[in-house]
DNA sequence: GCTGGCTCAGTGGCCTAGCCAATAGGACAA
DNA sequence: TTGTCCTATTGGCTAGGCCACTGAGCCAGC
């Protein structure tokens, strides 16, 4: 699958307006520009930088579709409230270490809720794809596999359980991050067979529709996965 | 300041070149266009657009930046796969017409752990900015504003404060959705003072540390948003 | 038969030069 | 003081042109 490592990384070729908008970006950084200052005319700019207005004009529009500036047609650019907001997400993106707890964090919000909400919603066709995926974990962790897969079937079942389309929509879009993680804790000796009696019990309290314990059964679960997360970060 | 009712809605100058993105947009929609499809040439597509070439090309700048297109040097501009992901799946879930709960369990999940994380980790910046949107807000519902962007603001602020990039940026994810639901809710009488009146009692949370107080308040404060949604569901 | 080099047409990248349109702020009249 | 007008400044957009890159086809050499 993955695209390994005999092959030079396929040279990225950037476009100069490209240069340009990072180059401004991190202007507006350096000189500590706050909402609402100005930056340069741009037929100014664009002689200062040396590339035509055309060009700037390209790295304008980047800039003004991230949120980062403000083009006023007569008066000026000016920089956005957006944009320090922006800078310190893509300055924390670069930070992989803080990664994980963040993961963990944003497990803890969705699928607490969509615990509680599979106790109350979950169908009888809901509860049989819950137990499948239990008995198909069961049987792999037996056999001396991590559960890897199984686990990915419990929580996609729940998730479906809460029928809550948006809920499942976010998961999704942090699911390969979950991935990452589920790899790594699974990997811990011991780990599969605790994780998989946290799973028998989000499971009995979705059964047995009480919201609150499926919730806290959920939350302690994710917390499990945390811990061997933090060790990782640790070594 | 706030641009609250009487004022006509600043009427917005579209730039040629959010008219070309749009409609660029639309067409490939339209003619159902999938990833690895090609658009036209440039030169061709500017003529018939009725633009130079320049402004195409900030077109689809802008949409490169989204993530619509791919536009690639001496070969043409290809449309993307990460295209109709996003669009359908917002366009589903609008359509979608149980919408409402679906976006108050969202946000229910998300912001309590935001704002229990907020409690925590909040610098006195970030408790700064939360009482400037909560000034702000008093401000435009004591001149009879329905104050929107103060609540814009508020949430923004808390999110912030929680230091947590993957949270800001599901929140982020479903803002748009989140609007709307913010425009009827305050649009009941009498609910920009009561909502005022929560977001105060978040902000003391956060500021005391008390991260359960915080996560509750903050629930409590959904729960009301719930409630009015609720009622214009059932009109 | 396969490989590598060459050419060429098509396409985007970027530039120069210029006019149009919006804005803000000052001058000035009422 | 108020309202109007003018004007310098600034962005919006166009036209036309040259350069750089890509891919496909052809061809010589192995």
């Amino acid at each position: 699958m993955s695209e390994s490592s005999p092959f030079p990384p396929r040279l990225l070729r950037t476009r100069l307006y490209e240069q340009v908008a990072g180059q401004i970006s991190t202007w507006i950084d350096d000189n500590g520009l706050q909402a609402g200052d100005r930056l340069p005319p741009e037929r100014e700019l664009a002689q200062r930088l040396g590339v035509s207005r055309a060009t700037l004009s390209q790295a304008l529009v980047a800039l003004e579709v991230v949120g980062v500036v403000e083009v006023r047609h007569g008066d000026g650019t000016v920089v956005t409230a957006g944009h320090q907001k922006t800078s310190r997400i893509v300055e924390a993106i670069r930070n992989h270490a803080d990664r994980l707890p963040e993961i963990i964090e944003t497990r803890d919000a969705l699928e607490t809720k969509i615990a509680s909400l599979a106790a109350v919603r979950r169908t009888d066709d809901d509860l049989a794809r819950i137990d499948d995926a239990l008995a198909f974990m069961a049987a792999d962790v037996e056999a001396g596999g991590r559960g890897v897969e199984g686990d990915e079937r419990f929580h996609g079942a729940v998730t479906a359980a809460s029928h809550s389309l948006l809920l499942a929509r976010l998961m999704d879009e942090i699911g390969d991050l979950i991935k990452e993680t589920r790899l790594e804790s699974l990997g811990q000796p011991g780990r599969p067979q605790d994780s998989l009696a946290g799973h028998r019990a989000i499971a009995e309290a979705i059964r047995a529709g009480d919201p609150a314990a499926a919730a806290e059964a959920m939350h302690a679960h994710v917390a499990m996965v945390s811990d061997v997360a933090l060790i990782r970060e640790a070594q």
